[in-house]
DNA sequence: CCCTCTCCCTACCGAGCGGTAGAGATTCGG
DNA sequence: CCGAATCTCTACCGCTCGGTAGGGAGAGGG
């Protein structure tokens, strides 16, 4: 039940806000009444709590694993940022709720990343500066910046991609909304792989 | 007053959301009262409307000039995202704003977007073309999406700049907020910059 | 001088909100 | 068979919200 209740408040969270939920409606989602939901979560608030927290426990299992598996610079890229495309497109309701969060309370949600993506965020740009050195990574690139950007356009784009969806001229036959999804998210990261890494370098390197 | 009103709705929904602020807020912070208000605004999705009105009129006044004054593909690059980032960090309200529209109203923005960017799409996704044409662009860049994607990207990231501001190594002296800003949009630039076009050629070109 | 238009106010309404009180079911160990 | 724990319900409370009713103050034209 309480399971339940996380998925039901999370998506509607992420569809009309915190603000524009009310808690009758998560607790009808479920077959409940109001009073009902708040023997399982004693407010609202601790349900916001709740639904956040699932959702970084969530990535939070996902994330080392993938870290450690990769060895070569470019299997660490696909395989970070395959994750994290696969985290938020299996259900685009995290993102949206993500990128929520960071708008209703910015200041919250400032205090969970220093805490939960900062250790992170040192790894990965050690990594980046590594590469730097091998001369695989462009020179002028800011590794904590290029990090936060690419992590964040990839969630964001995610999570309002259905609003890009009928800016691409028509085609024949029409594109469903899915298939335009992908595109829109294959260009994310080719974006992010081509401001990552330099391009192939001539085999003349050592002339 | 009516521009007052909408200066202090376009602050507070961008910081608190729609749902979020009350009519009597909005009044409060220029001094009237609510029924005073909604005689300037019959309504409160009125008001929402024209906040949002307001600032695509303003976007729609910005947005030509620029991209006839400029005539290589570089200026060209430079004269649009200059004028993006300028925009919105004049005042991050704006991105604020339109951000939390695409989350709670992915629809109308929908609609609103096939009118009002839709044209300019294809204009800048035309010149994208010709560029790959003459070998200055990624032959594998998606047109349509690399702008959407570019667009939104430095939209969101100022919208939520401020949240990234701790994830920063500490630095000596500590960096002030706003120059963590600055260099977290300066990389965005660099990376839309080369993800969009090829890195100097060599000049053996003919080889 | 007065009528009208503009803009603001106080007072109020009905609806919906988060949360509480308290009692009725169901289950399960002793 | 009983009591305690678990989970659900109906009924209600206080508050805030968006919006309305209606009147007062000032300005300007006839």
């Amino acid at each position: 039940m309480q399971s339940q209740l996380l998925a039901a408040a999370t998506r509607l969270f992420a569809a009309r806000g915190f603000e524009g939920t009310p808690l009758s409606a998560i607790a009808a989602e479920v077959g409940i009444t109001k009073p009902s939901l708040l023997y399982h979560y004693p407010s609202k608030d601790a349900l916001r709590e709740a639904v956040l927290g699932n959702l970084l426990a969530r990535w939070s299992e996902v994330l080392p694993e993938l870290l450690m598996a990769a060895t070569t610079g470019g299997q660490r890229f696909h395989a970070l940022i395959d994750a994290i495309v696969a985290f938020f497109t299996e259900d685009t309701n995290r993102a949206k709720l993500l990128l929520r969060e960071m708008l209703d309370r910015p200041e919250a949600l400032r205090a969970l990343f220093a805490e939960h993506v900062s250790p992170w965020l040192g790894v990965l740009a050690d990594y980046i500066r590594l590469g730097k050195e091998e001369g695989r990574i462009w020179s002028n690139l800011d590794p904590e910046a290029y990090l936060l950007n690419t992590i964040h356009q990839v969630v964001s784009g995610i999570a309002v991609s259905e609003v890009f969806t009928d800016l691409y001229p028509e085609s024949e036959p029409p594109a469903s909304r899915q298939a335009l999804q992908k595109r829109h998210i294959e260009e994310m990261v080719r974006m992010a792989h081509a401001s990552l890494f330099l391009p192939r370098t001539p085999p003349e390197k050592q002339n």
